[in-house]
DNA sequence: TTGGTCTATGTAATCGATTACATTCAGACT
DNA sequence: AGTCTGAATGTAATCGATTACATAGACCAA
């Protein structure tokens, strides 16, 4: 298979080209990068003595040179996370269209990783940082700001930031999930939120307590804490059914769909079928909601596009098409109605 | 919030911290890379002048006179598929610990993108190559191998692949699956595949037909083509439900959980509950498995070690640890059994 | 004293491209 | 003829580090 070992060649250089097509090196950059300042009949030479010993520019010497990388740096807290797999997608793909690479950065649970990557950014490796981990990278004495470099943060924005970030519109999606509810005649609605330090969960809860006001009065019993996981969601479901049938909740909203299913599930060994029994609105839209049973109603988040919008905002601050600024930015969620969430039986209210 | 602008400062050099420090560049280079050539007192002047003016070496420079990036590129069909976000995931974690960046190239659906990685590999950017995409990497009249760098091939392995490749051992998963079911009394078991041409598939239906040889005659009915979707599992419901019952498999294997998941929610409708009438087996062991009603009995692959097996083989290469060579790695999966397969039933076979 | 060895440091070449500036030459205009 | 303009190309500086090689001085042994 493979031929008998020699020393690899070294890769050819512009040296090499240039000598083979008989010009100077500067000739062979202009024809490459700058095609039309050069004479047809030398560009045609120099492309064939290119395409001859197979040349490819050295990337760290043109980085070196021009002070750019065409690199994006972007800070994930879990790769491994689906919600931050997709949204990585949505930056790829609108890196790829303005010809950026991406770095990845996954913190994973090692803090110690922050120092070594706030030494890629400020070591210039990348011409920009895209922040998906709701806090400032900091490590090694340095912070990510020392560097001139520009900065975009989404998901969890950061708080007094002085740079642009996407976030998608927590307060008025759980205001919405909560409409939706009102609207098929619940008025005790349950709120399983997230841990309640997490900022997401905040603005979440800021939205259910001000579309419930529009509900009547909220029963302290209705709002459990969870952690965004399928056991905080079975243990909410013993929660809920051991309140008397008269102040139960008819309908529940929960912070994300895993909770919402793990609701479910344990719901229906204690008695409370969703939906006939309880509604139930998840928050997300992962790709099981549509194969739970019942079919879950969830209120979707963009994730892609929340990706896309944030690689944007930071390529206008790269290519200097825009100035750097605070701002917050917010893509709309979508409610997808489903099984989950039913019409309140007249006999249950 | 920001400072009134100013012109950023451009980065410090080395040359600022050597004069600062009062030595020459050399020393300071020195007294960073190998501290322990250098004095003590001279260290620590130049450490101070570091810190002082808050200097990191540039990478770009760095890279090209050492003639290594530090960077690996790992080539993915598409990021957001949850199986290869945790591949990613071990991969990460393992170059970590050897000091290795991460690259994404995310093919996506976009074929156009390969030249440009192609590109990235054979202009020195990255010091390995990671593919996680099944098929040799070319573009732009370029292959991949016409660098001489270290590859490693993972998930779905490249046949005749010069280099190292890891893969999960789906024939023998597939058989151990089947034994499961064998060992519950099932006899007839259908096989829901993947596509054909899939070269997972192909390894997994080999497994079925060895382990099926065991239990007797194996009717080609049993045997459906899926796609890995959702809508797939539904399809084979009722192509099953169609059978008569006296030829009715009493158990499935699905080449995957998604599939397994789908194939149980449609065939409950179909008057075929799992596992009662018949019992399912899965294939990858996803979160949802252990969530849905009943939880489904699956075949575990352990991506994230299955990722650090292959960055471990990569580093080895890259380090000249290892010398390439054509090698194939199998990495164990777990049959993870749950309540979706049970014991058959005496009056149901 | 002389020469050798060792440590600490400096000088300058080097990595491989891009690009500012210089040069050459052809054609146009006065 | 002389001068100017512009297109095409070449020469060499430059980006910012690493490192081979040179050098200086300290110390020791013969």
């Amino acid at each position: 298979m493979r031929s008998p070992r020699r020393p690899p060649p070294p890769p050819a250089k512009i040296a090499d080209v240039a000598r083979l097509a008989g010009v100077s090196v500067a000739t062979v950059s202009r024809a490459l990068a700058t095609p039309d300042v050069v004479s047809e009949t030398t560009r045609e030479r120099v492309l064939a003595a290119v395409r001859e010993i197979g040349y490819t520019p050295n990337i760290a010497a043109r980085n070196l040179r021009a002070r750019k990388s065409m690199m994006v740096l972007v800070v994930v807290p879990d790769i491994s996370n689906p919600f931050f797999a997709d949204v990585l997608r949505g930056i790829d793909e609108a890196l790829a269209v303005a010809n950026y690479g991406l770095i990845i950065a996954n913190l994973g649970q090692r803090p110690e990783q922050e120092a070594r990557y706030v030494n890629l950014a400020l070591a210039g490796q990348v011409d920009g940082v895209l922040l998906l981990c709701g806090h400032m990278l900091a490590g090694g004495g340095r912070k990510l700001t020392d560097a001139p470099l520009p900065i975009v943060a989404a998901c969890e924005i950061i708080p007094g930031a002085d740079f642009p970030q996407v976030e998608v519109d927590n307060r008025a999606a759980a205001r919405a999930a909560i409409e939706h509810l009102i609207g098929l005649g619940h008025r005790r609605i349950a709120y399983l939120s997230g841990p309640r330090a997490n900022i997401l969960d905040r603005a979440r809860a800021e939205g259910y307590a001000e579309a419930m006001a529009a509900a009547g009065p909220t029963d302290p019993a209705w709002i459990v804490e969870g952690d965004f996981t399928f056991q905080a969601g079975i243990k909410a479901a013993k929660a809920l059914a051991a309140l008397p049938s008269a102040t139960r909740p008819t309908a529940l909203f929960a912070a994300n769909d895993e909770m919402a299913i793990g609701f479910i599930k344990a719901a229906r060994g204690l008695g409370l079928a969703v939906p006939e029994n309880i509604s139930v609105i998840g928050f997300d839209g992962i790709d099981y909601a549509d194969f739970c049973e019942p079919t879950l109603t969830t209120v979707y988040q963009p994730r892609r596009t929340l990706g896309a919008v944030a690689a944007d905002l930071l390529i206008g601050l790269m290519t200097g098409r825009d100035k750097p600024h605070a701002r917050i930015e917010r893509v709309e969620t979508q409610l997808w109605a489903r099984a989950s969430a039913a019409r309140l039986a007249v006999d249950a209210g």
